[in-house]
DNA sequence: AGTTGACCTTCAACTGACTTTAACGTTCAT
DNA sequence: ATGAACGTTAAAGTCAGTTGAAGGTCAACT
């Protein structure tokens, strides 16, 4: 029987977090005590490790909510997993490339401006306003 | 004289954003004509082509406030507006990297999962339950 | 027994950068 | 004159939590 402090530090995410996810049913409510305490056990805790971890990684909560689900059907074919998974390393892919297509875009922008002058030369803010170029 | 739906063609952006940034303060007041009304001039439509710029270049709403307080004042030196610029390049650098080895985790996960079978079996959910080791 | 300090509870509001919705007014072409 | 396509506002929704207020509980120490 772990407290939420307990089980927030054995997950590594703040207390709440974990009342959040209970109230958006991310997790199952958990057990009270007499005094209105919620108490986890280590079944409890394996689940938000594993909703911590999905997180981590870029799950977004609704996808957690699929995992979670999938995860509860040992029997079933894993496929969805895979799908999943791709989806999200097709979705960092993309974020990834655009990233850098933005960081090339700003080391353009920086080249623009040489150095020392007033922001009436300043090819950075000239750039800003006018052209389609960077 | 533009309506909403001009300035916001031509700063390809919707409406909505245009009636939100003036709301936050990021544009000034539109001018109003006596059916209530916003109509824009050119010099209006330039400056929310800069903001939109600076946006899709990643600024925060508060940066890009900050850059066009510096675009006012022509005669100042552009030193912090290389600064704005400097902080913005090492904060999406920064992202790109978290992303980066976001995407590696992803893929050891995939390769956890050879392909067809059923769920508990599959590493990758074994590997969201268990170990530090992704 | 009292008190301190660390824990727990709920509910509401805040974050960023918008988007969406509802309910209503205006303009214009047919 | 009527309908589409525009405009207006205020409020709520989005995502994934975080922060704060106001209060109840618990364990240890004096």
């Amino acid at each position: 029987m772990f407290t939420i402090a307990d089980a927030a530090r054995r997950a590594g995410c703040p207390a709440s977090t974990i009342r959040y996810y209970e109230r958006v049913g991310l997790l199952p409510p958990a057990q009270r005590g007499n005094n209105g305490y919620r108490y986890y056990q280590s079944a409890d805790i394996e689940r938000l490790v594993f909703v911590n971890r999905a997180r981590e990684l870029g799950f977004s909560i609704a996808s957690v909510v699929d995992l979670l689900r999938l995860a509860d059907h040992p029997l079933q074919p894993c496929e969805a997993v895979d799908t999943l998974l791709a989806n999200q390393l097709d979705s960092v892919a993309g974020r990834i490339r655009q990233l850098c297509e933005l960081e090339a875009r700003l080391r353009r922008l920086q080249a623009a401006c040489g150095g020392h002058h007033q922001m009436q030369d300043c090819g950075i803010l000239a750039a800003l306003s006018e052209p389609d170029s960077l």
